[in-house]
DNA sequence: CAAGAATATTTAGATATATGAATAATAGTT
DNA sequence: AACTATTATTCATATATCTAAATATTCTTG
């Protein structure tokens, strides 16, 4: 049966539909290639920082992304293994 | 520069985007696997019509997939290579 | 052409998301 | 402690999406 009931996607799909939005999409893509600060992010993008923050908790509470601490700043990296492939095959 | 603003990622994103919901995501990767008629979709998933018919026409006006009209059934299948990327590495 | 089957569209209400502004929290510095 | 830089959160509003129901369209068959 080509379309079950039983599998769901529902984590899939999630993923996808987090990294379905340019500004995210391109947070992540930069992330997947050198972890970064928030300001660093905001400023190459020319977003305000809210939005990217906003957008980075996002991606952080979906598991996407993780922030370490270093002093005042926090650098994010990618650390969703599908996220990355995902990312992989864009480029 | 890892996060460049000329690069837009738009196209790349409304895919994911449209991808980002079970249930497109669960009739693209059967779809991948074998072309298929409506009511054999909705019939699978254990859906409304109406519901199903909805998510063709959105993934069809995003280019994901087309259908062919044969008699009163029209078969869809996927068409757009990203798509067809993203759900292999799904698998 | 009438009837039935398969598919598509429209509509409306609920839910979710996006965005900007304002504010808050955290850390380092003087 | 006060000040500044960095990051996070809250709030309000606009916009988009989801779902189901009803209706419409398209095709086949008698």
């Amino acid at each position: 049966m080509a379309f079950p009931k039983e599998m769901s996607f529902t984590n899939e799909a999630e993923v996808l539909k987090v990294l379905g939005h340019p500004v995210r999409l391109k947070i992540v893509t930069g992330l997947c290639s050198k972890e970064c600060n928030v300001k660093n992010i905001w400023e190459c993008l020319g977003l305000p920082q809210a939005t990217v923050s906003q957008h980075l908790a996002l991606l952080k509470n979906k598991g996407i992304i993780a922030g370490k601490r270093e002093g005042a700043e926090v650098f994010y990296s990618v650390i969703h293994p599908l996220a990355i492939k995902i990312v992989g095959i864009l480029t």
